[in-house]
DNA sequence: CGACGACTTGAGACTGTTCAAAGGTAGTGG
DNA sequence: CCACTACCTTTGAACAGTCTCAAGTCGTCG
């Protein structure tokens, strides 16, 4: 039985309340979702304004604040700066975590917003968001806005591929291939927004969140870990990691076979909305 | 190292393909696209209209036949008969089931059809599939479809869902609870389309298939099976499961807490293209 | 310095895997 | 009608991967 694991909510959340202004790296750099968005489809200079305008929600928020609870309708946001991720409680208190949220991604959903969340998202780091709801009234507007929309379908169909990714992951892979098949990830996530610095980026999360997402216990993650290192097939310190051998990782964690396209695509999104083209 | 499984699509598939027509209820009761969509959506005598003529595709596929390929595009069909389940293989050999379809589901993505898919589509038994076009196109004439709209995103949010539910299986469950809950969310979704029966319904998976869903060798699901009869949880035999003992089922698999919603929702979705009125 | 969180290490137990083989069952063809 | 085949299920035994429990170390921050 995988039982008692601490949950992450329950207890000694009052130190970490106060924790804001945060140490590190808050300020994004650039604009993450729209640096995102471009990565995914050509924006034009109305579509790059209404982004550049995103207005920052508050004045963030701590490591573990509930960003959205489960089953709770919440208007879509952006997650500016830090990382979060969605999760759920088993009764007894085991903690999956279903994915990572990196600055760029949107917390709820941009295509349906009304719809209670299936899971909740909680702040891994101390947190920046921006309301979503400006975006999405662009879409609407006098003007064309044919590359947000191409843009943000592409985001929902790269979110979806996460989540295959996820279940390959914890069904077929060993802890030591899926240790390296979330780090290529979210080497190549970190990338689409600018954050990775030839193979290394920031890599904030604990072995006991790691173990939370890989379906492993904090003991094993670390021994893996260990191993991972001893084979120098990457880096891990400070928060840091390093990816040292990209060709062999990719060739253990099986990633090639079902790698994501990289650069510009020319999505063009219909279906639900616009299905005379079909 | 969880190497040397069979490949699914590699060999024997000479036999499969003259299998049709098929043994036993291919004839759809009753058109399960509609009865699903109506457990969601109010809908209007023209959208059950459009729903009533959906045409069959052919003649049907047998077992194995891949409906949709890996990294294809592909325009979007509902399965009418049959199960069928996405699916991706690693390079070695190893299968993992992302999740099954059954009658009512989509083939491929309603809301973005030309965006390749993340992963293959595979007939676990002879099916019958419906080109979903023909509804799409229904969405966009001069008639409201609003109820359709909605019911199309509930179901959208509904397969969410069971991707969750996947993922906090394969973490953080044992076997046994795997096993469970797998059995619930199927009674779930037949119950959705009316075809369950009681306590009982149809099962047609073998044991493998169940261990590429559930993460599980052959052997441990075999193991796994004949332990929760033992403890006459549930009955399977003959392709039909019969839960016993529902309240502790949904006990053990940890069911209730994350339970979907029963009977018909009223979902009002809007988001990327209705944004205004947030 | 003390406290707390994160990381590390060791030992033993358990869950699930692999390999191998045998039994069952349903279509196929003589 | 029966033997044959192919697939599915069941069983046994050894083994590997991962977990739990329990300490112990390290570093940071107040």
């Amino acid at each position: 039985m995988n039982t008692g694991f601490k949950s992450p909510l329950s207890a000694g959340n009052t130190r970490q309340s106060i924790i804001w202004p945060p140490r590190l790296e808050q300020k994004p750099r650039q604009n993450p979702v729209l640096v995102r968005l471009q990565s995914f489809a050509q924006l034009s200079a109305y579509e790059i304004d209404v982004l550049q305008g995103l207005p920052a929600l508050g004045r963030g928020h701590a490591v573990q604040t509930e960003l959205c609870a489960e089953r709770r309708v919440q208007s879509p946001r952006f997650l500016l700066a830090g990382w979060a991720c969605q999760q759920r409680l088993l009764g007894d208190g085991r903690r999956q975590i279903i994915r990572f949220l990196v600055p760029g991604d949107v917390i709820g959903s941009v295509v349906d917003p009304t719809t209670p969340s299936n899971c909740a998202v909680v702040a891994l780091t101390p947190v920046t968001v921006a309301d979503a709801r400006h975006v999405l009234r662009a879409l609407d507007g006098t003007q064309s806005a044919q590359g947000l929309t191409n843009g943000l379908w592409a985001m929902h169909n790269a979110a979806e591929l996460g989540l295959y990714n996820q279940v390959v992951r914890l069904g077929r892979q060993t802890a030591y291939e899926r240790l390296l098949h979330l780090i290529l990830e979210i080497h190549s996530r970190l990338n689409e927004i600018g954050q990775v610095d030839g193979e290394s980026f920031d890599f904030p999360l604990t072995q006991e969140v790691l173990g939370d997402a890989l379906g492993l216990s904090l003991v094993h993650v670390n021994r893996t870990l260990q191993q991972v290192r001893r084979d120098r097939m990457i880096e891990l310190r400070a928060g840091r990691v390093t990816i040292l051998q990209p060709k062999a990782v990719q060739e253990i964690a099986d990633w090639d076979s079902h790698k994501q396209d990289d650069g510009v695509s020319s999505v063009h999104p219909r279906g639900l909305f616009d299905a005379k083209q079909l």
